[in-house]
DNA sequence: GGATACAGTC
């Protein structure tokens, strides 16, 4: 080992001795070394301990002669970020900038990616904005990590937005970037747009790597083509690729989800022969396919072996069971799930809490719901605290309270705190409360959590989709969103040509053609009286022109509708 | 020497 590696590793297992106190420097400035910026850049990328970094990297601003460079600099701005300690980072930052040391490009990707993954979307494009007026030039990556974050947002326009920016700025797309183009438009529904960019980056001669045949397979499966999924499934294999695990736990996840659990099993036992052990996900999406298809006893069964087998539990795989037994209203099981988590040292997520609070609904039995709001009270979740305050709150207070509850959310992914806001309005809802789940949802929109619900196609062609909505959220979503549709034609003088309101037909139903978000609509509709029809081959769209809308929406017992 | 992607709770 070269004497400089050695030195790295005598610093670091100093500082994984003990907490970092008067001891650790002793220790150190007993080694009586002259740490170069390189070595302390080693030793940075090795701490896991957020505090401790920080407190060796202020340890070695201080030895004499030393000056932290670029590189150490955005090791610990991208530490930070990590652990999400956005004041400490901005701190970092303007010292980083004080001492004239110059951010480099990686230093802005880093501190872009830092704040996206937090979800502060809007300060990601705001440091890309910047890096033009300082003359740092994005490059791929740049472009790579806001096409990523803007993917995972739910904002694929966008997305697509950066992508032609990379372009029109003289970059090529290479593998990278065309596997985030493809796994962007699979996202968004736009499977031809994707397969046509897997195989545009072929014909360009970018070979596709494991994580693009996953991506495009995954996509395939999960739009039911499964002759093309198998093809591509065929074509990695030929191209010289091992399925990994995520290659498994894709086809085990199409497989359960089209009722073949058996099947499912079956894989997971080929990816034992082909030498990759199951971690916590992969039992975990084991119990989870048992349980979607109501078998809790194999659920349990999947739940144990993980356990048997040494892994340890984690928050999803009891989701999952947790999820099992509640679905079979199994509450007594359902609460030694709960005390089970609490044992082991897990604390439970907003899906957790998800779970119960979409188990209020349809119960009428007094002794169910009983047995549920026990269940629900034993949690400590802000979500619950929230719920009990906001249940009881002033009318007046009730915006505020849930927009402090999505603020204290910030860092939950989009996709998590839907299911959460779907939930929660179809609860209100069906407890008859309509004007809070209108509440809920107007703020939830502020916050972006459905960026894709309203669009415009065009500026006279208006949008509104609820096709993945719970029952509840889409009628609150279409009542609120014809309000915001009136209030445009009424400042802006105009209407549009037509006006949709997508609902699905039922494709992702479990039974093909039975969309019950599309009878609900229907039935509202109808018992309106509006012009809403179903126009053309797409049959869960509703179509209807701007005039004719805007009168209807000024009908007085439509008038009295919206208002809520 | 420092930075980016795929599956898995709903």
């Amino acid at each position: 080992m070269s004497v400089k590696k050695e030195i790295v590793e005598r610093v670091c297992d100093i500082l994984a001795k003990r907490e970092w106190g008067q001891e650790t420097v002793q220790a150190l400035s007993d080694l009586d070394l002259n740490l170069s910026p390189f070595q302390i850049n080693e030793v940075l990328k090795q701490q896991k301990d957020t505090e401790r970094a920080l407190s060796f990297f202020n340890w070695a601003k201080d030895q004499r002669g030393y000056k932290h460079d670029a590189h150490t600099y955005t090791t610990m701005l991208g530490i930070l970020g990590r652990a999400r300690n956005f004041e400490a980072l901005d701190c970092l930052f303007n010292e980083m900038l004080r001492e004239g040391c110059k951010p480099s490009i990686v230093t802005y990707n880093r501190l872009i990616h830092s704040y996206g993954r937090a979800n502060y979307l809007e300060a990601s494009r705001n440091i890309f904005n910047h890096m033009h007026t300082v003359g740092c030039k994005p490059d791929r990556v740049t472009y790579g990590t806001l096409i990523d974050l803007h993917t995972k947002a739910g904002c694929h326009d966008t997305a697509v937005g950066f992508y032609d920016m990379m372009q029109q700025a003289g970059y090529c797309p290479d593998t990278f970037t065309y596997s985030l183009m493809i796994h962007c438009f699979g996202k968004a529904g736009k499977l031809t747009a994707a397969y046509r960019l897997f195989c545009e980056m072929v014909d360009q001669g970018y070979p596709p790597s494991l994580v693009t045949y996953n991506t495009m397979i995954d996509h395939f499966a999960k739009a039911g083509k499964f002759d093309m999924a198998m093809k591509l499934y065929n074509d990695m294999k030929e191209a010289g690729y091992r399925p990994d695990q995520v290659t498994y736990s894709i086809m085990m996840e199409v497989l359960g989800h089209s009722g073949h659990v058996e099947e499912a099993e079956l894989v997971l036992f080929e990816m034992e022969q082909a030498g990759w052990t199951a971690d916590a996900p992969i039992y975990g999406l084991m119990v989870d396919l048992w349980g979607k298809s109501g078998n809790a006893e194999k659920a349990v069964e999947w739940f144990n072996k993980m356990i048997h087998s040494g892994v340890k539990a984690n928050v999803p795989a009891c989701n999952s069971l947790l999820s099992a037994y509640l679905r079979l209203n199994s509450y007594n099981a359902a609460r030694e799930v709960l005390q089970s988590m609490s044992k082991w040292g897990l604390d439970p997520s907003l899906q957790t809490y998800t779970l119960l609070l979409s188990c209020c609904k349809g119960t009428e039995q007094q002794q169910q719901i009983d047995l549920m709001l026990s269940l629900k009270g034993r949690i400590e979740h802000p979500a619950h605290t929230f719920l009990c305050s906001f249940l009881t709150s002033e009318p007046s207070d009730t915006r505020s309270l849930i927009r402090h509850f999505f603020d204290c959310m910030q860092f939950e992914e989009q996709e998590t705190k839907r299911g959460f806001a779907d939930s929660l309005i179809d609860f209100l809802h069906d407890s008859g409360l309509k004007s809070a789940a209108g509440h809920v949802w107007d703020i939830v929109v502020e916050k972006s959590l459905y960026p894709r619900a309203v669009t415009d196609k065009t500026p006279h062609h208006w949008s509104v989709n609820l096709h993945v909505m719970s029952i509840g959220t889409a009628l609150v979503a279409l009542l609120r969103t014809l309000v915001l549709f009136k209030e445009r034609m009424v400042t802006s003088g105009v209407a549009p040509e037509r006006v949709y309101i997508i609902t699905g037909w039922g494709r992702r139903s479990r039974v093909a053609g039975a969309s019950l978000v599309k009878h609900a609509v229907e039935s509202l509709l109808n018992s309106l009286g509006s012009p809403f029809h179903i126009d053309g081959a797409n049959l869960g769209c509703f179509v209807s022109k701007g005039k004719p809308l805007f009168q209807w929406l000024t009908e007085p017992q439509v008038e009295q509708v919206l208002v809520f």
